[in-house]
DNA sequence: TGCTAATATTTAACATGTTAATTAAGTTGG
DNA sequence: CCAACTTAATTAACATGTTAAATATTAGCA
């Protein structure tokens, strides 16, 4: 193998018997941290899903599918990073509600197009302004600076730990 | 593929190059780049938990029992943020698994304390070594610094949203 | 003491995440 | 022309995420 001294410095030896309720390193992992960043991130736009009555992912589906003219169900799980299998019921549940439309490609009868209907439309273009609100509210607490920076490190770190897969 | 503008004429906006953070393009919010990111830093450790039979969740529980003492499922709860339903029903696969021992607290008949069996211990001992090397390599592909101020990064984030909330 | 509120965990119901299998349609090479 | 392969989407099965309700226990207080 390698080298031997790989270990984290600032990781202390696993001494059992003193962090009986204090929080452990691993509660400090890069994985965690994403997952409260983001939970924390998407809980500031809560008011619209509740008053939408909408999940999240709902949502993404809708704001995607409206912000682009028409697109195959293949290219907006990509867009949203949404799996195939999780669209495929969230499209069906959005079509039952008569907020999303689905036809086939007639170039190739495979794809689907996924458009929006105009109910879907109003709801985005008014929830949309209040979202955009909340989006210029966390650039203006966080520093815009600092927030395009994170979301540098961000991209980066998915294009190196993607290279290296 | 076009790539005409499709945007609202119904939303705020004044013209192109507002968008000066990026956040306008739906497929690249803030949102959408941490779960990208997280499931990217996650994937990196797939092997253990196909290796192990066990779903990074699992994962998550087992490690953090192991490096504790014994705690209660509501500090285990918070320390690896999963919400005490989903852990509820973990605890119970693993239980059956002989992962892990709950037992009553003597104190507080309320609380549950979650330990792990030696079986567990061994299995992340084992695996720990393969997922330490991992963090190391993702240390040294993406640079020791620029990691350490993403997740600097994260967790002010995390502190400036809870503020706001 | 006894009533009420708060706390810790579980359960229920439904939506989503994940992997594998399935179906349908397009593509390729003989 | 057609059998084998590929692609796009759906379905199936099970685990987890999320919210609300239920249970059990403890704490507070008149």
């Amino acid at each position: 193998m390698n080298n031997s001294d790989s270990k984290h410095s600032s990781l202390p030896v696993p001494d059992k018997g003193q962090s009986s309720h204090g929080l452990n390193d691993f509660s400090h992992t890069l994985p965690i941290r994403l997952l409260r960043a983001r939970h924390a991130a998407v809980s500031q736009f809560q008011p619209i899903f509740r008053k939408y009555n909408v999940t999240e992912q709902q949502w993404r589906v809708l704001r995607m599918v409206t912000s682009a003219n028409a697109m195959t169900a293949g290219e907006l799980s990509q867009a949203i990073f949404i799996s195939m299998p999780s669209l495929s019921r969230i499209m069906q549940s959005l079509e039952a509600r008569n907020l999303i439309l689905r036809h086939a490609n007639k170039d190739d009868l495979r794809k689907t197009m996924v458009s929006s209907t105009s109910a879907a439309q109003a709801m985005v273009a008014e929830a949309a302004i209040w979202s955009d609100t909340r989006y210029s509210d966390i650039a203006q607490w966080f520093g815009k600076e600092r927030l395009e920076h994170l979301q540098r490190l961000l991209d980066d770190l998915v294009q190196t730990l993607d290279q290296h897969q």
